[in-house]
DNA sequence: ACTATGACAAGGT
DNA sequence: GACCTTGCCATAG
């Protein structure tokens, strides 16, 4: 059996299921929404060995880059979605996921 | 137990 | 910006 709880893996299933189209999540961001901070290798693993039913394409990494071998099928998905790469990285301030506005201030403008 | 690897992240150079 | 080092944690050998 896996030394990681069924639990956790349907929690950080659950969100990446729940990015809505068009927007995009880093690791972490999965894994802290999944109450898991600071695992997201972990979920880059869940990903991979779990995640073949799931919008996984919607998921990169922090800096908007995605992991090599993913890049062509990802971004080629996400274009389709409308979230566009510049020179092979995704704008994380255009096509991150805002659950809500937190705080006043400057925001990225289409 | 120890090392290596990997769909990662943050900080320094 | 690119590149490197450290920290991270589950698996494999």
């Amino acid at each position: 059996m896996p030394a990681v709880d069924l639990e956790s893996v349907e929690r950080v299933r659950g969100v990446v299921a729940a990015i809505p189209a068009g927007c995009v999540l880093a690791y972490g961001d999965v894994a802290a929404h999944a109450g898991l901070p600071g695992r997201a290798r972990l979920v880059g693993r869940i990903l991979a060995e779990d995640g073949h039913d799931l919008p996984w394409h919607r998921v990169l990494r922090a800096d908007g880059t995605p992991a090599p071998h993913l890049a062509a099928e990802q971004l080629s998905q996400l274009r389709a979605e409308g979230v566009l790469a510049d020179n092979g990285r995704i704008s994380m301030r255009r096509y991150r996921v805002r659950y809500h506005w937190a705080s006043p201030g400057p925001r990225p403008s289409p």
